[in-house]
DNA sequence: AGTCGTAACTCATAAGGACAAGTGACGTCA
DNA sequence: TGACGTCACTTGTCCTTATGAGTTACGACT
């Protein structure tokens, strides 16, 4: 039985107990820690006590537990992944991206219609209740296991306007700004990153661990005349990507950004 | 008592009720759910059940509970604060970031010498155990009370060589850009960004709810010769924060990137 | 009228017991 | 030798009971 004191409840003094023997190294990553029996005798309490406080460490990310076998240090590597957004012009209309070679469609894409929504008319500039295309899209990458959900919205009047693009919504990306490009728009994009916790679907589809956020890119391609033309969605687990943007200095003296 | 059968456990059957409960709008973004007591006899399950629900509903951030008060649907609301991730030079050396004068230092920034990690030492192409200046500052938004931490990491080597930089390690940002300028570099940024838990003291001192990840944002500075000179840190709540990058066309045919 | 104690609600913490279910090793049996 | 059953270990689930602690409102007392 070690001596613990300090914070507050019981189970968090045990939870910050085992924390500091994780961080200091007295648990290696990828180690059993003792089990919940061991965890008793050792700190002298009940096992609600010490579920309790592997719950917490849990909720941190700090550990993963498996059902008969016992707890393990999470190995915190770095994201094996990482998205270079990028976008290439390699020649004429031709547009590449960095990973674009990478990823493996999982299943077919699932192509449908929707109506906007407040969040994704205030990105496209639309108002509510207009009709675009949608296009659900999970993406693997084979050598990592890795998985990313991508959806495509294509406001319907866009893609009447370019020719090529209502009849097939299904695009793929690279694809769709060639398009766009061929139709004689000046393209250029912006990306907005967050990140938040799975709902239980996207939990299970993208197969993450407890205590894992996903990172949620948002990328809307504007066109010539700088209106928003199509939105694109990525989803991916934050514990294995990350992403990487270049900036290079705007000499304008400071873009206006429409709310 | 209504009726729930479906997936495995009791515990996530009954979360899976309210959490359908919250989804569907029955219980709005901000209102008060049933009490325990309550739940227990809505759903005929004792309260270690209905608090092993409400735990996993929590650590999904999908709700906030209060001692004494209950608890309440998380308003998912979309993040505050835009931190628009660019960099203009607005006179000759002078540079600025787009939320440069949003921020105030809620204490001191702490100055301080530090050793090259490997993290660091693979985004700085340093060895390890380099010397390095170190700058943490605590920032704050003053009009949403919004907190980040930021880090600065100058190279002893990168200092000494740079006029004006060796003596005040402290300096802010832009006018380390200025400085850098004024020294003949020519000037460009690669940001990356990854999501993930916080550790205690980060949710403490960024004043985190629970389930909040947060945006791990970090910054290398690149020269004329493309050479990395300083490291930026900045975290900050995912709920609060959101970043946007812009992204033009790469005409070359492809930068190469160094491991 | 104002102050303050108390009661009644809320969630937080802790202990104990019981059984289910996943895992792996060992030993028996064919 | 190989297959398979059993057992000991692990965590998962669920219940009961008890007490502590934050919040609010109401009412009595000053």
């Amino acid at each position: 039985m070690s001596e613990i004191q300090r914070p507050g409840a019981l189970y968090q003094q045990v939870a910050a107990a085992i924390r500091e023997a994780i961080l200091s190294g007295e648990f290696a990553p990828g180690s059993l820690l003792p089990s919940e029996a061991q965890l008793m005798t050792r700190y002298g309490v009940s096992r609600p006590t010490v579920r309790n406080a592997i719950a917490a460490l849990r909720a941190e990310g700090l550990i993963d537990v498996r059902h008969g076998k016992g707890s393990f240090v999470r190995s915190s590597g770095q994201p094996t992944l990482t998205l270079e957004r990028r976008i290439t012009r390699t020649s004429g209309d031709t547009f590449a991206m960095p990973n674009g070679d990478l990823w493996k469609e999982a299943e077919e894409p699932s192509t449908y219609r929707a109506r906007t929504t407040k969040t994704t008319g205030r990105l496209l500039h639309l108002d509510e209740e207009e009709a675009l295309f949608g296009c659900d899209r999970l993406l693997t990458d084979p050598r990592t296991g890795t998985r990313a959900m991508h959806r495509t919205l294509i406001p319907f009047e866009v893609a009447d306007a370019v020719r090529g693009l209502a009849e097939n919504p299904g695009t793929h990306p690279a694809a769709i700004y060639q398009l766009l490009s061929q139709d004689g728009q000046h393209l250029s994009w912006t990306e907005t990153v967050r990140a938040r916790m799975p709902l239980p679907d996207e939990r299970t589809t993208l197969q993450l661990p407890d205590a894992t956020p996903i990172l949620h890119l948002t990328r809307v391609t504007h066109g010539s005349d700088d209106r928003a033309l199509i939105l694109e969605e990525l989803r991916i687990g934050a514990d294995r990507a990350e992403a990487t943007y270049r900036i290079t200095i705007d000499e304008q003296p400071a873009r206006r950004t429409r709310a």
